[in-house]
DNA sequence: TGTACATCAGTGAACGCGCGTTCACTGATGTAC
DNA sequence: TGTACATCAGTGAACGCGCGTTCACTGATGTAC
């Protein structure tokens, strides 16, 4: 959105979606607020009427980041009533987000910006994985108490494995990273993941 | 190490440990080649006469990161005779590479330089994969032909758990995103994940 | 052993650039009367 | 309905800064004779 008289009308999101835009293709570091004030047809002084600085703008980035992701997660997670088949969903759900919004993803999980840094983002980014480990927990809760792993370690361990699976093979683009399609191998991870809990049918 | 009369010695080396330094302190967006020719104790000038610009300086400190992280994780499988043993300490040795080169690590993952910008990094990253590839390969050989993932995939799935980790469990420092330390994290991810393949003994 | 000289590895000053940020300003909008 | 005025959201010029890179230079080193 670009202004058209004087007023710009909705500058603030239109910033915000710039600076979308100059992370997806520049990455978290190469975003300058100069740019994505001219992205917006306006003035690198004007970004100071809605934002304080540029970290702040790339903070506004990724706590929407996180409504959205958290929101793709919650509505995955309740689209499915058994427990496996919504915890699957969530994973997939997020493989998706990351790879439908990379701008968001970027701003959130790599753009250095300290998660504690704004009380807000904290917040947010504590109410995304907050979702995950529910999943989880619903999940694990049909393991036999003495064998079930704390619900925050599973969670961590498919959030590890996601996030690695965004960063090294869902972004090669050119040099090729792997063979097999980004959703093809987290499928396929979460799947000998979950077997490997005893959660999945096994032939033995 | 500084220099000492007017010639440096060593400056090549010199430059690349002072990027490392600045990397791991700033991360590789962070780091400067200015800085890290103050570091050395030589004028920003004197670094062109030991590499083109800038990102040769980087890709540098990446190759010689991918020198190391192979001999360590080689180290580690061939230290073991039993392929599980040989693969377990191969996964821990990953972690600790990380952990103990983190200005290394950085610059082979999360400084956006195209693995095939430089044709002895490609080769260099290949061989490091490679190596991981080697030992699941080794692995899955004590599976039955019917129920063996391809190695490719296999070792995908370790290798993007393990940078997971590392990314988002072995640096918070501050924040602090799990109770767990990433080697427990690491551990009994990958054990799980074995367990699922059927390569460690299972209670059922 | 001493000297001339080529080679090498630094210096220091300068460059053009784009950055984030500030400032006094002005044009547009909306409200009170 | 018309006008005065406060408020708001922009402008445009300027700032100081640090960056990567270049250039002509010079000090140190090593080799030939």
């Amino acid at each position: 959105m670009r202004k058209q008289g004087y007023h710009h009308g909705n500058l603030r999101q239109a910033l915000v979606e710039a600076a979308l835009r100059l992370i997806t293709e520049k990455g978290p570091a190469g975003f300058t607020l100069a740019e994505a004030a001219k992205d917006a047809g306006v003035t690198p002084a004007a970004v100071y009427r809605h934002f304080q600085g540029r970290e702040e703008l790339i903070t506004e980035a990724a706590l929407q980041g996180h409504v959205i992701f958290r929101a793709a997660m919650e509505a995955a997670f309740n689209s499915k009533t058994s427990p496996l088949a919504a915890f699957e969903a969530t994973g997939r759900a997020y493989l998706r987000f990351a790879q439908s919004n990379p701008g968001h993803y970027m701003a959130m999980f790599e753009s250095g910006l300290a998660n504690n840094a704004h009380p807000d983002l904290a917040r947010a980014s504590a109410n995304s994985r907050a979702v995950l480990e529910r999943a989880a927990e619903a999940l694990s809760a049909e393991l036999p108490a003495d064998r079930r792993p704390p619900a925050a370690m599973f969670s961590a361990h498919i959030w590890a494995m996601s996030h690695g699976v965004v960063e090294l093979f869902a972004r090669s683009g050119e040099g090729g990273n792997t063979p097999f399609p980004a959703e093809d191998l987290l499928e396929t991870g979460i799947g000998i993941y979950l077997r490997g809990l005893g959660l999945l049918d096994k032939d033995c």
